[in-house]
RNA sequence: UCCGGUGUGGCGCAAUGGUAGCGCACUCGACUGUUAAUCGAGUUGUUACAGGUUCGAGUCCUGUCACCGGAGCCA
């Protein structure tokens, strides 16, 4: 007999049926029967497997019924006389898979601190949170997905292991297979023409500026992958290993690439309040009981459109203190993100045409040549969750910013290739797949909405 | 990296410088188609680590480590 996943069990007919999973609790009565909850992770919602203590192995397995221990019932799936469920299971055998000694497993049938989870990371999705934290990452995933799929975007691989320094800043990850305790050296330099690659590499900060070159040829692509950031960053917003979603495309400006990520934001939340339903019910209830009214707004109103200079305006004309100058030219600081997106718009804001100095080298620059058509998209409590760009398209500009940014135009000349032969206008952007995931299930700190956090200091498991 | 905070039974927390307690979990018993079950009893500690002050340190001081919050960097 083939098992059924609890999520179509719940859905299905009464009859007999084969559930595997693992116990969260354990009821007994001295009615001569116990319950047991059991979770296979198919759904938030456990089934409640009646067991009567006649069951030939009963007696014997009994003591191993216990919370996180895994089992396998067969039974049948009846209407419930009880009132927390409509279905359960009548089981006619049970077998336990692996026990989980009730005196060394670390999980409780009680509520645990995320701090404590996190150092239990190979048994926490275990847990309601984190299998709800996992089921949406991998809705929104999909609908990522989805969403450009059937814009007809090509979904592209760009490398992990690089030698280009994507944007000139940001610490990377060497990567190397030298001998760390006696590298060859020449100069009083590392050689390293006699590593793997012949030369320095690195793990990738961005897949950007590779994606740039597949849609100067096939239109519109997207990349959705790993990057690494060696930033010493210990903030519950960062982390040093994150997944991050860059589309690129050609002929967009930035008008069309604000539509675009606005649209996207707007999609995501939609698919998830969808299709993880009771999942999200868990997080309005107990992690953030404003949520969904919070998702709900942001896809049924559009978001606040200010240039960067529009911004300063706002920032000066309040009455709030804040900590950093509010001065044009200067870089908006968290404080002051967060005054736009709660106190003044209370919604999703897109801030736009960015002070050329404290901006990229491939952003374009707008006439006059002060600003550069760059946009960030803000979410209220979260902050910046897209950073995006329309390209400096024009070979002369792009070499000039390179040169006033002190970058090295060779080092980049393949770059600069695509600006030399049929450049065409076009517009990217990059969303923190991390901080979506946050967003959406209103969980405080980024280390909880990733399988295996990597910050620094913290490689384990 | 900077600022601030916290490290005490398995987990969450308490303890004017003077005998380390409580809740949950766990064990046993009672009761019950139960559902965070309930009621009663019981077990559980090198107070993060290393030094120092003191008659006496969980508590005060110094250092180290870890974790949390905020900031910077950013996604």
């Amino acid at each position: 007999m083939k098992r059924t996943k609890i999520k179509h069990l719940l859905k299905g007919e009464e009859g007999e049926v084969l559930v595997k999973g693992w116990v969260r609790t354990r009821r007994d009565s001295k009615g001569g029967f116990s319950f047991l909850e059991i979770n296979d992770g198919s759904c938030f919602a456990n089934i409640q497997v009646v067991a009567e203590h006649t069951l030939a192995e009963y007696p014997a397995i009994e003591s191993q019924l216990t919370t996180g221990s895994c089992v396998s019932v067969r039974g049948n799936l009846v209407a419930s006389q009880g009132k927390g469920q409509s279905k359960e299971v009548l089981a006619t055998e049970i077998q336990v898979y692996g026990p989980a000694p009730v005196e060394t497993y670390p999980l409780q049938k009680k509520k645990h601190s995320f701090e404590f989870l996190r150092e239990i990371a190979h048994l926490r999705p275990r847990t309601n949170t984190f299998g709800a934290v996992m089921r949406v990452r991998n809705r929104l995933a999909f609908a990522i997905h989805q969403f450009f799929q059937d814009k007809g975007f090509l979904y592209l691989n760009t490398p992990i292991v690089t030698t280009s320094d994507c944007e000139g800043a940001g610490e990377m990850f060497q990567v190397t297979t030298l001998d760390l305790s006696n590298p060859p050296s020449a100069n009083g330099k590392i050689d390293y023409s006699q590593d793997f690659f012949g030369e320095k590499t690195s793990l990738t900060v961005s897949g950007q500026l590779e994606g740039e070159i597949y849609a100067m040829a096939l239109s519109e692509i997207y990349t959705f992958g790993p990057t690494f950031r060696a930033e010493n960053s210990n903030t519950s917003r960062h982390l040093a290993e994150f997944w991050m979603v860059e589309p690129e495309m050609a002929f967009y400006d930035l008008d069309d690439d604000m539509d675009l990520a606005e649209e996207f934001i707007k999609y995501l939340l939609s698919d998830v309040m969808e299709h993880c339903a009771e999942d999200m019910e868990f997080f309005n209830k107990r992690i953030d009981t404003t949520i969904l009214e919070t998702l709900k707004n942001i896809t049924s109103s559009s978001f606040e459109r200010l240039t960067y200079t529009d911004a300063i305006h706002q920032l000066q004309k309040s009455s709030e203190t804040f900590t950093y100058p509010v001065e044009w030219g200067f870089a908006l600081q968290a404080e002051h993100e967060r005054y736009l997106t709660e106190k003044v718009f209370k919604k999703p804001i897109i801030v736009f045409n960015y002070p050329e100095q404290i901006k990229s080298f491939y952003m374009k620059l707008n006439e006059g040549g002060e600003t550069v058509r760059a946009m960030d998209v803000l979410l209220p409590n979260l902050g910046e969750i897209i950073g995006g760009s329309q390209r400096e398209e024009n070979y002369d500009v792009l070499l000039q910013r390179m040169r006033d940014k002190d970058l090295d135009p060779e080092q980049y000349w393949w770059y600069l290739d695509l600006r030399k032969f049929g450049s065409a206008p076009h517009s990217g952007f990059g969303l923190g797949f991390e901080r979506l995931v946050q967003f959406v299930t209103g969980m405080e700190n980024i280390r909880d909405v990733i399988p295996f956090p990597r910050t620094p200091k913290h490689a384990k498991f």
